[in-house]
DNA sequence: AAGAACTCCTGTTGGC
DNA sequence: TGCCAACAGGAGTTCT
């Protein structure tokens, strides 16, 4: 579900809450989400303070004083409601029901000194959580492997060129390839191919010439991704079926989606005259006009 | 070893 | 209206 833009604000909408803030419980209401979750995880967490929240990829993390970092994953349902300060809820739990979804799926709780209760909420339970030593973050087995980040300079025509050259995958599986670049998911990678004229079909291989280097639509691709990042971490993330963002309010960034879950609707793009194409591609929806994506 | 298939889990949706 | 299959934004694991 969530993509970098929606953890970027789901991240920011956390930090306004736990950046220098110390946390005073936490409740751990199950064993596991989708990996089991750390030893002694809520006691190692308690009086713990957190100095700074960043991102990679779509981990949210959380570094704390210790040396450790508490990495989060959403998975494809997680979410987290802040209960701020003071709000005083009619029957425990009432403030964060608004936008939490099923209490039962309630499966990590942080009470902050502040008084703020941040929920974690997963019904699929494809999240999870870790805490892992600072120094060794890059080197744990969910970070190794990961490619750059879209929005760095690292991720460059050349990058993803040399990344693709002999690729026997389409596009598509390319770039939700975690360790081609990181952070990208479905509808964005959908997004990005209509804007650039490339159909998810085509082969990967595509992007680079006979040597590996940049094809003339590699640049523009990786400024297409750029692109609609920016705009959707500016737009506050996406909002789709069971998204919100942590205080409960609506994303709005689904009006802007031009063939992602648009089957059958007229293409978007002055004068083409398509409909938009769904087709599945390793299981999963992909969206494209026939007419302007080759 | 790359690439595809399968898997985890629950909620929602669309077709009959 | 009710029922049930299909599908959902992720990604690690297992196969071929």
């Amino acid at each position: 579900m969530p993509e970098l833009p929606e953890v970027e604000t789901v991240m920011r909408g956390l930090a306004s809450v736990l950046e220098g803030g110390r946390i005073r419980k936490v409740e751990q209401r199950r064993p596991d989400l989708r990996f089991p979750l750390p030893e002694r995880f809520a006691a190692r967490l308690s009086g713990r303070r957190i100095e700074r929240m960043g991102r990679r990829a779509k981990y949210i993390l959380a570094h704390l004083d210790g040396d450790e970092v508490l990495a989060m994953h959403l998975g494809m349902t997680g979410r987290f409601t802040i209960t701020p300060p003071r709000v005083k809820a009619k029957t425990p739990g009432d403030v964060v029901r608004v936008a939490g979804g099923d209490p039962r799926h309630d499966h990590v709780v942080f009470h902050m000194a502040s008084g703020a209760i941040v929920t974690f909420n997963d019904a699929r339970r494809f999240g999870y959580m870790d805490l892992i030593p600072s120094a060794g973050l890059e080197s744990h087995k969910h970070f190794a492997g990961l490619g750059p980040e879209p929005l760095s300079n690292a991720f460059n025509a050349e990058t993803l060129a040399e990344a693709a050259n002999g690729r026997k995958v389409d596009l598509k599986a390319l770039l939700l390839d975690q360790r081609v670049v990181a952070g990208l998911g479905n509808i964005y990678v959908v997004e990005a191919l209509f804007r650039v004229g490339l159909k998810p079909s085509a082969p990967a291989s595509r992007l680079a010439d006979r040597r590996g280097r940049p094809a003339p639509k590699t640049q523009a691709l990786v400024a297409a991704i750029r692109d609609i990042l920016n705009e959707a971490i500016a737009a506050g993330g996406s909002s789709l079926r069971d998204y919100r963002h942590t205080d409960g309010e609506l994303g709005y960034f689904q009006k802007a989606h031009q063939v992602y879950d648009r089957a059958g609707e007229p293409c978007l793009r002055q004068g083409c005259g398509g409909v938009i194409r769904r087709t599945v591609q390793a299981g999963r929806s992909s969206f494209h006009c026939p007419r302007c994506q080759r």
